[in-house]
RNA sequence: UGCCCUUUAGUGUAAUUGGUUAACACGUCUGACUCUGGAUCAGAAGAGUCUAGGUUCGAGUCCUAGAAGGGCAACCA
């Protein structure tokens, strides 16, 4: 076990966390940190990120911090706090000690600002955010240095104090580095690292009215908390000089925190940006930001998602800098893998044909009894009632069946799953549209399932359930978010909205096998030969409501689709 | 036409750090088995590593020159 832990081939990020404890870096401390801006909800990219932090530190006895990026209280809420701390744990993982607060330094910033100023390092500008990105240039040539940059020390001082007294309405002033504004980083031509916003704080309050910006908050944030290792993704490539540059300022030498970047999870027939998402909700276009087909953390859940199948397909995807596009057929690997370990499987018939069975008394009541989960020997056994009616999928019976066709069809037999093996002696039909109103069998007594009859070869076994026990189910037919695995490929004219799948919900009642009555919500099924599905949290007593998180790998479709 | 990053089967990720015939997973296709056309098992196809030069006994790994894709011009993070 150590062993294959221990072979299986690093990331590139291991390997740097590796070879800094082979080195001794840092004392050998091990210590990441997920640093979610309180301005969303998190999603499956982010649980990426929360697998790699929270997994580095796992797997090198290290720690993993919780922090709030929480430097712009305009955009920032603690719905959104208690969401990612939700979303977090619900994972399946905890941070080290109390969640902490970039605004929880907002003091100690303050005063490395004012050092920063008496070394003629910073110097207040007034002039208008339009201008100073004018001034601020192109990529592709230099930017020209402000009429303020070069003021004394003590005006900048005198006049920084005053921007922190709520002296200046917003905008009319910033605190800027005094870095390079020829450098052909743009990060590097003189940065704001405050500016004034005389807004509520979810945590401080009125308490002040600067705020610094996130270049100066988080890697300040990160010596702070003493991080060791600084994950996050590719845009924050260019930050990288900024961030040693403000550490250098403050950084004593003994200790020093390494930003190291990676690629952001995309995933096929989905979108991932928060303002792609935020307009999905706002638009109507899905119920919420916990709709079961958003890649949301709390939508995947909602969905019937597990952690360990998330968490598995972190690792599955990997960590690497190239730019990638993951199927989402790997995604529904990861996912199918657990559930077919933990769901309790069950009948129930989404689009029922009626099926009387000719030779069954009439009024007779058999209990069947049915295997929880086949891969799970620990998860019991079910009654289920047989009669002389049943229901089984419209599907499932095919008039005029082509070659493979292996299921019900006149004069075939097939296998009622835990029950008996039945022969098709005919059907009727609506006379005038020409559909099934109800299928006729026989059964065989002597097939009854656990008995020696029961031993005979047949094609196929289909599910079914007792026309008077059943049940009637909401089910939610989920399917991908999107039609296309780009939504960004689209005809002259149309945005990416016009990719969206139309189908991507479908809700239908079905029949569903007595037992399932009891279901709660979150609790996983696996609908025989159908797909898994997942009880809904707007389910109540009277009624069930059941979201299909994926379907069953489904061979005959593919058959059948071929035509 | 500045700087930075990236480029390995359809999709991802590897390759003992210059060493045999480029591996693994997902997907695809066969077949076996099955009281889920599920699961499981067995097998196959699919890249010669962006291009062109070079160094070397030997290059996916090193050098040179290109190409392509992405990022950077918020008082957002």
């Amino acid at each position: 076990m150590e062993n294959t832990e221990n072979t299986k081939p690093l990331n590139f990020i291991e390997e740097i966390v590796e070879e800094d404890l082979r080195t001794g870096k840092n004392d050998n401390r091990i210590h990441t940190r997920f640093p979610p801006e309180p301005n969303g909800y998190l999603h499956i990219g982010h649980a990426k990120a929360i697998c790699l932090s929270f997994g580095i530190a796992q797997k090198y006895k290290g720690k993993c911090n919780l922090r709030f990026d929480d430097t712009n209280p305009v955009t920032e809420d603690v719905e959104y706090v208690d969401s990612i701390r939700e979303d977090i744990q619900w994972l399946g993982f905890n941070w080290e000690g109390e969640a902490h607060y970039a605004s929880d330094y907002f003091e100690q910033l303050f005063a490395w600002a004012v050092m920063l100023i008496r070394k003629g390092k910073a110097y207040v500008d007034e002039t208008s955010a339009e201008d100073i990105s004018a001034e601020r240039g192109v990529p592709t040539q230099p930017g020209k240095e402000s009429m303020y940059r070069n003021r004394s020390v003590e005006e900048n001082l005198d006049i920084f104090m005053q921007m922190k007294n709520g002296e200046f309405p917003d905008g009319t002033k910033v605190l800027r580095a005094k870095i390079d504004m020829t450098s052909p980083n743009m990060h590097m031509r003189d940065p704001v690292l405050y500016r004034i916003k005389h807004a509520h704080h979810h945590r401080t309050g009125d308490k002040w009215c600067i705020y610094p910006m996130y270049d100066w908050a988080h890697g300040q944030s990160d010596y702070i908390e003493g991080i060791t290792h600084s994950l996050c993704t590719l845009e924050f490539e260019v930050h990288r000089p900024l961030y040693d540059w403000c550490l250098d300022q403050i950084a004593d030498g003994s200790y020093r925190p390494r930003q190291i970047e990676f690629a952001r999870l995309n995933l096929n027939y989905t979108v991932m940006s928060k303002r792609r998402l935020l307009q999905l909700v706002n638009e109507g276009y899905v119920s919420g930001w916990d709709d079961p087909r958003m890649p949301t953390i709390c939508g995947l859940r909602r969905r019937g998602y597990t952690p360990e199948s998330l968490r598995n397909f972190a690792e599955a995807v990997g960590i690497a800098k190239r730019e990638n596009v993951i199927e989402l057929t790997l995604l529904e690997h990861c996912l199918r893998e657990h559930l077919n370990k933990i769901a309790r499987r069950v009948m129930v018939v989404s689009n029922p044909v009626k099926v009387l069975i000719e030779n069954y008394p009439d009024g007779k009541v058999e209990i069947m009894q049915a295997e929880n989960n086949p891969e799970d020997e620990n998860a019991g056994m079910r009654d289920l009632p047989f009669s002389r009616e049943i229901y089984i999928e419209r599907d499932d019976f095919m008039e005029d069946p082509p070659k493979k066709f292996f299921r019900l069809s006149p004069g075939n037999e097939v296998r009622l799953k835990n029950g008996y093996i039945i022969q098709c002696t005919g059907a009727d039909k609506d006379p005038a549209t020409g559909e099934i109103k109800q299928i006729r069998c026989t059964y065989d007594p002597t097939t009854r399932s656990g008995l020696e009859g029961a031993n005979r070869k047949v094609k196929a076994t289909i599910h079914w359930v007792s026309a008077h026990h059943a049940i009637d189910v909401e089910v939610r037919l989920y399917d991908r978010l999107f039609a296309t695995p780009d939504p960004d490929v689209v005809e002259e004219g149309k945005d990416w909205k016009s990719n969206l799948n139309p189908a991507s919900l479908t809700i239908i009642v079905a029949k569903a096998e007595p037992s399932l009555a009891t279901a709660k919500p979150e609790e996983k099924y696996q609908f025989q030969r159908t797909g898994y599905f997942c009880v809904d949290k707007d389910s109540t007593a009277s009624k069930l409501i059941l979201n299909r998180t994926v379907t069953l790998k489904d061979d005959w479709a593919k058959i059948a689709g071929r035509g």
